[in-house]
DNA sequence: GTCATTGCAAACGCTTTGCATCTGT
DNA sequence: ACAGATGCAAAGCGTTTGCAATGAC
């Protein structure tokens, strides 16, 4: 059983690793597998679909990429920010906006001291429908 | 191609939907379509997969079930009237709390609001080490 | 009688995995 | 050289769909 303490294997410094993450950093929202994928495939760099799920996943773990679930199931991933934050995204069109919440933040926190858990950290993710999908409805 | 506005079709009161509604109101949580059609079988009450999924999709958009995206891409269900809720989850041995918070209900409604986002739901979990493992370790 | 509903099985889309090969370090 | 990383193809999973049969109204 691995010690959880101990840190993960050291990531290697890949052309797939090295060409997805240029990928991630050329867009602040959030990209799913598949689109990744495919802009690394049509910019000619040869990557497979396996390794870019692996890579992501690595990433996660890492603490490098941050990951939220869209609508039909797929995962959508992006760089972490430096700051803590939450989104409130278009459940349409994926436009998203970065949240933050002081009053959250310190809400469960306190919910958890309550309850005697430590270590503590939280997701918070917000769906609804964008003004401009609302209106082409 | 059906007229957005116009009600749909009524919906028949056939003995698979009404097996499926008494479990829904059996419990007050979120159950999968998986773990609905899995309980229904083990009454001994017949109906297909393809069915639960197919009322379960029939009564969201009839506005009387309430449907969360699971961790695996999974969806849950529950009945609309059940309360809404959060988790507080021990990241090692699983033990979960439910939590409510009015506060963060409200917040999350008026951040959406503020940039012009309707139709909003939320997921909102948290995780830590429980009082048990904080102090077996 | 009509038309929504059902059941089955096949199809789907996203993701994961087994395994042999390759490549950083 | 060794351990992690890769690619491919196959498997896995939850979900959806085509179609003929059934049942509610």
């Amino acid at each position: 059983m691995p010690d959880a303490t101990s840190p993960a294997a050291p990531l290697r410094n890949t052309r797939q690793r090295r060409a997805l993450m240029a990928e991630l950093s050329a867009t602040d929202g959030f990209r799913t597998a598949q689109e990744l994928h495919a802009a690394l495939r049509e910019q000619g760099e040869s990557v497979g679909l396996a390794t870019v799920y692996r890579s992501l996943q690595a990433l996660v773990e890492a603490g490098e990429v941050d990951t939220v679930k869209a609508d039909g199931g797929e995962s959508a991933f992006r760089l972490c920010s430096s700051q803590h934050h939450h989104h409130l995204v278009c459940r349409q069109c994926g436009r998203t906006v970065e949240i933050t919440g002081p009053a959250v933040e310190r809400w469960a926190a306190k919910v958890a001291e309550d309850h005697g858990y430590v270590d503590v950290n939280h997701t918070l993710e917000l769906f609804g429908l964008c003004p401009e999908c609302r209106a082409s409805q």
